[in-house]
DNA sequence: AATGCATACAACCGCCAGCTA
DNA sequence: ATAGCTGGCGGTTGTATGCAT
């Protein structure tokens, strides 16, 4: 036996709502409040919808403060930012953006923002330097951190993997203060050392543990190959460390990460296969 | 002008968690 | 303890609109 359907949907409107039914809506909720219980309150506002539905359009519509219209470059940037440290938690995110709602937010990002990323038109947020504090807490981890990353390749944040499926050894990070680039090490898996520059415009991020202080920031980060491993950057191939967080990167090891691709044909001939 | 396609966004569906009787 | 109900949520679909051909 199925679930019990939360209304009679032979008897109920479906499709977009007339100004008469948001009229009536609004006026009754405004007047007496959903009396917490939107399954009966279309019966009493006299208006031929499911609960649920009038639960939506209220929430998503007609509330008095709703936001409508473009999102602004820093609510890009929150949405970015939560999305790579939480996921699709689209609640979670609106409740950071004044006025939007869930499905905004979803909306938005399913059908611009996403678009915008792998287009590469905007990264994460846009801090392209590795902190001093944060930089001595990844360097106090030396000989500790040991992050194993389970590659699998990506066009973040999408979920298109392809997984070639190498496993890197990340040990730590040091800076080159001349080449003004940091050093991943990387454990015996790998062969060689990659260099970070911080050029490009597609970024990762890593967080640590609720203290934006500490945050490990390495925004705009392109790991270029060697040389004797032909041209990386020529590919258009970046590394893009976007761990499912909200793991702590130096101290929540066993974290998954991803390596993206943002050119397809990078795949079919990749510059990494002798990992 | 007609048609087809792409895009944006509104709305729906089904699942789940929490509450209550 | 548990069954039923409701609200909340994320994924998906439907529809209106704009643009290209």
């Amino acid at each position: 036996m199925g679930r019990a359907p939360c209304c009679d949907k032979a008897n109920v409107k479906r499709g977009p709502w007339s100004p008469e039914e948001d009229t009536a809506l609004k006026n009754y909720v405004e007047r007496y409040g959903t009396g917490g219980n939107w399954i009966a309150l279309p019966r009493k506002a006299g208006i031929k919808r499911c609960g649920k539905s009038c639960r939506l359009r209220w929430l998503n519509y007609l509330r008095p403060d709703i936001k409508h219209g473009g999102f602004t470059e820093e609510e890009d940037n929150i949405i970015c930012t939560l999305y790579n440290s939480i996921g699709s938690r689209w609640s979670v995110i609106a409740s950071q953006l004044p006025g939007r709602t869930d499905n905004d937010v979803k909306n938005y990002w399913n059908t611009k923002l996403k678009k915008k990323l792998i287009a590469g038109k905007i990264g994460f947020p846009s801090n392209t330097t590795i902190s001093p504090a944060a930089l001595t807490k990844a360097q106090n981890y030396k000989h500790g951190f040991s992050a194993s990353i389970n590659t699998s390749f990506s066009t973040f944040p999408l979920s298109n993997e392809v997984g070639l499926g190498q496993n890197l050894d990340f040990k730590t990070l040091v800076a080159d203060p001349a080449a003004g680039h940091y050093i991943p090490e990387f454990g015996t898996s790998t062969n060689s050392s990659y260099s970070v520059s911080s050029s490009q415009e597609v970024s990762s991020s890593f967080s640590v543990a609720a203290s934006s202080s500490t945050s490990l920031i390495m925004d705009n980060s392109f790991f270029s190959w060697p040389s004797n491993n032909g041209g990386g950057e020529e590919d258009g191939f970046f590394m893009d460390f976007g761990f499912n967080s909200p793991y702590d990167l130096l101290s929540g090891f066993g974290f998954q990460g991803k390596i993206s691709t943002e050119v397809a044909p990078s795949l079919t001939n990749p510059p990494y296969t002798n990992l």
